[in-house]
DNA sequence: TAGATTGTTAATCGATTAACAATC
DNA sequence: TAGATTGTTAATCGATTAACAATC
């Protein structure tokens, strides 16, 4: 419909981001080791990849190296902070208050990188209307209230898999855009709305199959 | 070193695998619902995926469907089951209680298709010597001894990252040739062990980025 | 048989890698 | 300057998809 600059987003690979994800964290390492500068070629050997795919995940985003040098740890980190959208914080609300709800909840590295938990949602009325750490739990009904007054940008759905999609469908409503999925079900979200699945039951059926591989 | 027949194991894609345990998961419902043959193309639409790739995925293994029918879900099922290993049960430590760990330790879903924990593995004083639904926490220490005994396969490392890659070393040590882990750390492991990672900070910063592209 | 759908080959697409001119 | 390493183009590789003969 809109017709969106054609420059700007030349479809970067699903794969280059999650790599990015992993540079930034190994840049922040090296800055903390008081590393200054560091080539493709050493960053790629640490990952077991290929020092020009480091050259090209970045070179979609812009010229951060200098020949002869390579890249300055702390100037690319800043960079790479910047395009994966970590140097701001975002809001994020928590559904379902569940062993897996309050083991994320617990995980420090959500709130390290700007993740803020800053609502969380359960209809559990034992759970509802009591606090966390100074966070509220809240029936779910009072979702789309909240998302306008918090600026919720990202749910997660840490409820069982039967309620996923009610719940997804609550987010969406609400005018959230970005859903982190635990429940091992296939939601249906709009095409506009963001939706990155994690799946137990695969990460150890891959296990599983690598297993009755070598036993066979 | 020692010559594997060339004609078995023909380099099965990562991803082919990860879709067989979708399709498993999507055939165990069809067949619940009492649907008797499926074909290639009604398990594709449901997950966005081409009839060919599932075709193609299917026929890595052999040839499991009829012509001018489709497959017969149940047989088809079974198959999968019996190639991703699912047709036995396998036994998994989980290392780390905290928060995650108990979470994981509850999630129904892993006992579902055959992955017992069978026992958990926590330093913490307040935890070691205890029981949890009759499945015992034992110190790290008797990580070794306990994993001849109980036939342990598979090591779910729940643990905060500092203490990450010395639970992987002793899982290796003590021959466990398939790793879950959950620590936001690269975790150097041998050759032949199989380890898969389940990598928070990665999703969400998957999500972080497209946020921060759609707001820019 | 006619219709449907498989298994598989060939074509396409996209991602990874090698190579190298540009340049610090 | 000489040496090192980038950014980028071209080659390679592998995975997805289209097409269709085989066949239930």
């Amino acid at each position: 419909m809109t017709p969106r600059p054609s420059f700007k987003i030349p479809k970067i690979p699903e794969m280059t981001i999650r790599r990015l994800s992993v540079y930034t964290r190994c840049l922040l390492q090296l800055e903390e080791d008081g590393v200054k500068t560091v080539s493709s070629e050493e960053l790629a050997e640490r990952f077991n990849l290929n020092s020009a795919q480091v050259r090209k995940d970045l070179a979609y985003f812009g010229e951060f190296g200098v020949r002869g040098i390579g890249y300055y740890v702390s100037g690319l980190k800043a960079e790479l902070q910047r395009i994966l959208g970590l140097d701001r914080e975002w809001q994020v609300a928590l559904v379902g208050f569940g062993n897996l709800g309050s083991a994320l909840f617990n995980y420090k590295g959500f709130a390290h990188q700007g993740f803020r938990i800053s609502v969380i949602f359960d209809d559990d009325p034992q759970k509802a209307g009591r606090t966390v750490d100074g966070v509220p739990i809240l029936p779910l009904r009072e979702l789309a209230q909240e998302a306008k007054g918090r600026n919720l940008q990202i749910g997660i759905v840490a409820v069982p898999p039967a309620a996923a999609q009610a719940v997804a469908d609550r987010l969406v409503a609400a005018g959230i855009k970005a859903i982190l999925n635990f429940a091992p079900t296939r939601l249906k979200v709009p095409k506009d709305v963001r939706l990155q699945n994690v799946d137990l039951s695969i990460e150890l059926e891959t296990l599983s199959f690598y297993l009755a591989q070598v036993s066979r």
